[in-house]
DNA sequence: TTTTTTTAGTTTCATTTAGAAACTTATATT
DNA sequence: AATATAAGTTTCTAAATGAAACTAAAAAAA
């Protein structure tokens, strides 16, 4: 098993992709952000069910890379907090981006329901959106007591 | 091997993921956007050598997919080119905010000379960029001689 | 016209990764 | 003291990846 990410060139594309470019570890950073999840079960509870050995395996890779800290509980021992760093909410543009793609182009497949108005949100002040999120993420993050 | 999309769940981030989430798809993109390439050698030829069959394989799922369509050359009859449409053009911006979060957190891995306006120009102006390259994009595919 | 090259793939096979399920270890609760 | 919970780890099978050799059709060269 590796454990250092391995460049394959030096486009910043490609560059993302050998970081971020697989079927889990966004939605770990989704579960962060939109979610405010922080132990290992909550992100075990998702919709998509991640296996116990890929959560275990991407969240490794996210410490590693500086885009989650771990923290242990004080209150619970057997608690461990797993909380967003700025690397890990500088994703976040790139998660509204695929939001915004597939309530376009796969609607059908997407509820009806939450699709409508969060895209028209997304689309007309993404930026405000986007800030907002970060902003309600780093707030949670200080008054959490652990 | 599996031909159509699984779709995991209803979350909007996931189902790009199940779409778009590994190491190639967008490579291929990338090259036909920024690149302006078409044919099968061409892609191979990019910093990453993609393997022949993985490319293969991904220029059929982004064909089903309607991301790009496959015309054989009038011209010469054993090129085969693929163009992009719409729904491919639309993976954009995903592309851009990819570029700009490795070029801000992987600065050190990048070429310090092509990172450095580009990453302005991307930040500064966003869609003005976007706007451009798809337009330069489709002045190309139209002017394109098969 | 035969030979060689080019283009766009396909096939084969070894290695790696994913995923389901059962298991473990430390701590907490009853 | 017994049971439950949280956070993983281990094991094992299936699927995906990737290197390399191969193929078929068309084009270019000899």
């Amino acid at each position: 098993m590796k454990n250092t990410v391995e460049f394959r060139s030096i486009c910043p594309v490609a560059t993302s992709l050998d970081i971020i470019g697989d079927k889990w570890t966004l939605l770990i950073l989704r579960d962060m952000i939109w979610g405010h999840k922080t132990l290992f079960n909550e992100f075990q509870q998702s919709p998509e069910s991640m296996p116990s050995k890929m959560l275990a395996n991407r969240l490794k890779k996210l410490e590693e890379l500086g885009f989650v800290s771990k923290r242990k509980g004080n209150l619970n021992k057997k608690s461990v907090y797993y909380l967003l760093e700025k690397r890990g909410l500088d994703t976040f543009p790139i998660m509204v981006e695929m939001a915004i793609f597939s309530s376009k182009h796969f609607f059908d497949h997407l509820g009806t329901t939450y699709t409508k108005e969060a895209r028209t949100t997304m689309k007309t002040d993404r930026q405000g959106y986007i800030s907002e999120l970060v902003t309600n993420y780093k707030k949670f993050k200080r008054n959490l007591v652990i």
